[in-house]
DNA sequence: TTTTGATATTTTAGACATGGATATATCTAT
DNA sequence: ATAGATATATCCATGTCTAAAATATCAAAA
């Protein structure tokens, strides 16, 4: 249909609306899910455990790898950059949870690593984490949570292939 | 089963792993999912509008509510704190983009607006925006994007009823 | 060796973001 | 009418977070 007329403006609203609307909506709707579960998980953490997201996103990340990451794998891994890395992790440092050592293989690099009061005091938050999460998710079956996830991967190969040519 | 033995930190360790890590793993997709999107659609708005995502989502909001809406009103639908909306606003009304205008039926209230610049400025962005989700979401097929659409709604509902629950 | 370019981290400046506290206006039930 | 509870928005302190510049190291070529 369609005159094609000379109103570039009304052109690009159209095929805006009928085409790429519903991509749109799509990703509004799965923000919205995040932040939901992210606000939620950031104030309870915080109300329970006196503890910041992104601390506890970091200790995380370190409990995973026994040997210990340098800064920029941290960084590389939360998804943030590097400067911000930097910032947390001299928090945790001042709060005996981490520590940097030096990494002996490269004189520029840190290796940074959970203390054994760190290791101790991320668990019993990981519980309580893991506790929320599977509270979040009560109202789904466990086909639908399958469904998802496997979506999900579809949704990261997607966008880093965007990504990664875009950019 | 089991012998209820004296170590509460294995029962928890084994209850956590063995049950609860498939949710935490959904939750973790989810989270890079966005991220991955989410700093993608940052850097292009700051490289191609300076414009920052916080901003761009507030005009957006105005953008779908022509009448203006009331500080707490973005507050909701952006899901941020009060505090937050009132910085963000003050520099878009820095800039010229938005306006704060007294509510006639409550004198505690501000109806925020855009302003024509603000709206022409927002449609050239926005139009851009949608090309990137689109670009972005290209390797998923229309069934899989439906599918997702609608096990996100479940998430949400799940989520919220957590949420308002325990909250 | 010295230069060159890439890598790893920190530093800086500015913008967000939360939670709590405050000030003001409105509503409700007497 | 009026006290008490609620609602609206702002201000403040603290803590991320990014982008860009600065610092230091590494690795390899000229």
């Amino acid at each position: 249909m369609s005159k094609k007329t000379a109103s570039a403006g009304a052109d690009t609203e159209t095929r805006a609306t009928s085409e790429h609307a519903p991509d749109l909506r799509l990703w509004l709707r799965t923000l919205a899910c995040t932040n939901l579960i992210e606000n939620h998980i950031r104030s309870r953490l915080r109300a329970e455990f006196g503890i910041t997201l992104p601390r506890f996103d970091l200790m995380a990340q370190l409990e995973r790898s026994p040997l210990g990451l340098k800064m920029g794998e941290l960084s590389k891994r939360m998804m943030v950059t590097g400067g911000n890395v930097t910032g947390i992790t001299d928090q945790l440092v001042a709060e005996g949870l981490v520590v940097r050592e030096d990494s002996p293989k490269d004189r520029r690099a840190y290796i940074v690593k959970l203390t054994p009061e760190g290791r101790r005091s991320f668990r019993k938050m990981a519980d309580a984490h893991e506790n929320w999460i599977v509270e979040l998710y009560a109202g789904m079956d466990e086909k639908q949570r399958n469904q998802l996830y496997d979506l999900l991967a579809v949704v990261k190969a997607s966008a880093s292939a965007a990504t990664t040519k875009k950019k």
